[in-house]
DNA sequence: ATTATAAGCTAATTCTAATTAGCTGTCAAG
DNA sequence: CTTGACAGCTAATTAGAATTAGCTTATAAT
């Protein structure tokens, strides 16, 4: 309903998809529902409209990088929790997070936006790393830091461990990202990483 | 030199950069030197030009594939050389195949043009996910397999080996594709995880 | 009721980039 | 020599997309 938002909305699916140079404003007024003109009395300019995704993008990963701090606290507070995690509840947390940045609307056209348009922007570039690199590589490293001193995994560099937990759920992602139909391959590929890895790291 | 050839090194240059949809014509024809209305003594199109990177593509995959499954054979063939592989040898292995892939202009320009576009074209897709994820993972499948086999690795599924393997390596480089500034950071990563995972799999 | 504003439309207009026309100089084959 | 085709150029032309002008309607505040 609210068409200025709807117009950010079908702008990020369409850049997402094809990229900035290769959608037409027209093309974005056709999936709000209106033409073309009717777009510029709620932006300026379709520079104006990537620049209101861009400053979207920044507050939800404000807000998201707060919330996981929060989170990450949490665990740190809530330690003893965590005291023995078994094998199922790892590999629940590591399709959860596949899961959800595979399919998580937002997060999904953000993350492919950011992918085509990441050469041509530092700032994007940036964003894409923390989100995709600098971030869950911190968080996993705090919690697997945890597993370690509670002596439930070996006592290995947490943040190697980290990496060569998450990489391969990234990497399995940008794969379904570009073929989605590999998606039940990629699952099960992912299941049999994360018990793997839980079985050469336990203690 | 032969125009023809440099237009489509300008051109890959430029795409890998800006995307197709962002780069002009005209920007082609100043990186090699002419102008813009004399690319169509060497091509009909814009979309021509794209097409013959296409094509150079293919066919450097092919030689690619087919060179990549000999040295797989010839691995095979000579398992004996591989006994016993020391740890150094395996980080060299790592860094080296990362270094390759980050530093050779055509693969490195071949990568970002693909990256940019794979979601724009099925058959870019399907290309992108053999050369980085399908090939790398079966090569070192079999690499791991004969390591194994000889006693010098644990009996552990040798294709998720190679995801733990690889996946990092991959990260690390799509970190280092957007903020070159990090490679001596990543390769600093890169080490400890080719070491840690030695450690962890060795018999 | 009147009016101001918001949000849409069609029909220009402007801008930009791709492409075509048509001319020119070079150079190798005859 | 001279001829033809190749590869470049400048100056149009075309194509198409972004943006502006100006009109219309609905609605909410005065």
């Amino acid at each position: 309903m609210d068409t200025k938002k709807k117009i950010l909305d079908v702008a990020l699916t369409l850049f997402s998809e094809k990229g900035y140079g290769n959608v037409y404003v027209g093309q974005i007024a056709e999936g709000v529902g209106i033409k073309a003109p009717s777009l510029y009395k709620h932006y300026k300019s379709k520079k104006d409209i990537f620049e209101a995704i861009l400053e979207e993008m920044r507050n939800r990963y404000n807000k998201e990088a707060s919330r996981l701090n929060m989170t990450g606290n949490d665990f740190l507070i809530d330690s003893k929790l965590y005291n023995n995690i078994s094998e199922d509840e790892l590999v629940k947390m590591g399709i959860g997070l596949f899961s959800f940045f595979l399919h998580d609307e937002y997060e999904c056209k953000f993350r492919k936006m950011l992918t085509i348009e990441q050469f041509s922007n530092e700032e994007l570039a940036e964003l894409f790393s923390n989100q995709y690199f600098n971030e869950p590589i911190k968080y996993q490293t705090g919690l697997l830091q945890l597993l370690i001193m509670q002596g439930c995994m070996k006592n290995e560099d947490a943040s190697v461990m980290a990496l060569q937990f998450f990489a391969p759920i990234y990497l399995l992602m940008t794969v379904c990202d570009r073929e989605p139909q590999r998606e039940v391959e990629a699952l099960q590929i992912l299941e049999k990483h994360i018990r793997q890895f839980n079985r050469m790291y336990k203690e």
